[in-house]
DNA sequence: TTAGTTGTGTACCGATCGGTACATATTGCT
DNA sequence: AGCAATATGTACCGATCGGTACACAACTAA
């Protein structure tokens, strides 16, 4: 404990807050007001604790990454089943996330990429959006290369394409959840999706 | 021409400014002031053509649909063609459109769809995106039952399955554009994508 | 020529935006 | 006890939001 006054909410918590507001609402809708009831606190506090709205955000979608789109891809990596199997597990639970009652719905990070032209987001915060993105494609290039290594993959296929492919599907689950498109119709055309693996 | 004083602007010019900067910005970061700009008009002068701001979206997002999606759905039909080689023209005119740098960047409709959660876009607008949407879906729907007729499509291939899986690619190839993918890594996609058919 | 109708431009409305000044309350350190 | 440091709540800042009142200009019909 520091010096001074204690501070009287969870600093964590009130991010937690902060992250389904801006996931259900995009950047630009979501308003400091939004905010502060969401979390509990004023607004002098959200400032000394986070900065400002951007910054805010910054960390709430850090935090998205890391708590909800980074677990996705240990499906991948699954045991005892083939690839086809790993994949379609990846993007069942994609699927599942996209749509989950209890969560905002959609995506965080695919509908902040979409707010992300013009001046649509500010460019920090659109920075951290990009690098997010570049992440999760490197991670899947990574892990198509080792598939292929270990065999699991013809010689002439693309790990990139492949990883590509896989983004192009996982966020467009995520725009689909937003028209409210149910679970099992997600699920079916994943099964067509995985037929190339 | 009716009784009074005559409009000095072409409505339908004034309407695909308007679209190009919702397609930019999106309908929140759209202010009244960037449209008036963009048209080239005052307030009353919009506000007596297009009613407000949720009409002026609604109008401009059906234009979109007219002029930039619809279209693209003929490339299905291309004659001569095997399924797959259709599939990929229509896939690969998407990847176009949404990677036009002469054009707002990305796919209106399917930002207007990753904008509409909570309260993100005004009710009859969010009915128009749906509806647009589900436009969408149930002519794929019947395309592909008419494919399947005429015997280029396996009897167990599912209409509804394969409709919604082109539209998760054509709603993913949007996102991934927003985030600045090249059309090169777009087409290299869609060369997976279509090896289903 | 005149009356009625409609578009244009300015100037403004109340509400809300992101952000902050300031007084007060609570803490650890001396 | 008293000082320095940090947190909280209220009340406010200028700017911008979507939308409109009003005076005036331009037009058709009679």
């Amino acid at each position: 404990m520091g010096v001074g006054r204690h501070r009287e909410f969870d600093k964590s918590e009130a991010l937690r807050e902060a992250m389904a507001v801006f996931w259900l609402h995009g950047y630009n809708a979501t308003s400091m007001t939004h905010l502060t009831e969401a979390m509990g606190i004023n607004k002098p506090s959200l400032y000394a604790a986070f900065g400002n709205k951007e910054k805010l955000f910054i960390a709430a979608i850090e935090r998205y990454a890391s708590e909800f789109a980074s677990p996705q891809l240990a499906q991948l990596t699954a045991d005892g089943l083939e690839l086809r199997q790993r994949v379609r597990g990846f993007l069942t639970s994609v699927a599942r996330l996209v749509t989950n009652p209890d969560l905002a719905g959609g995506c965080f990070i695919a509908a902040s990429t979409s707010e992300m032209n013009g001046d649509g987001l500010p460019p920090q915060a659109a920075s951290a959006v990009s690098e997010i993105n570049a992440g999760s494609t490197d991670t899947l290039v990574a892990f198509f290369r080792d598939e292929q290594q270990r065999g699991n993959l013809g010689e002439k296929a693309s790990p990139e394409a492949l990883a590509d492919y896989l983004r192009v599907l996982q966020n467009g689950l995520a725009v689909m959840a937003r028209d409210k498109v149910s679970l099992d119709r997600l699920e079916r055309l994943i099964d067509q999706a995985v037929l190339n693996f």
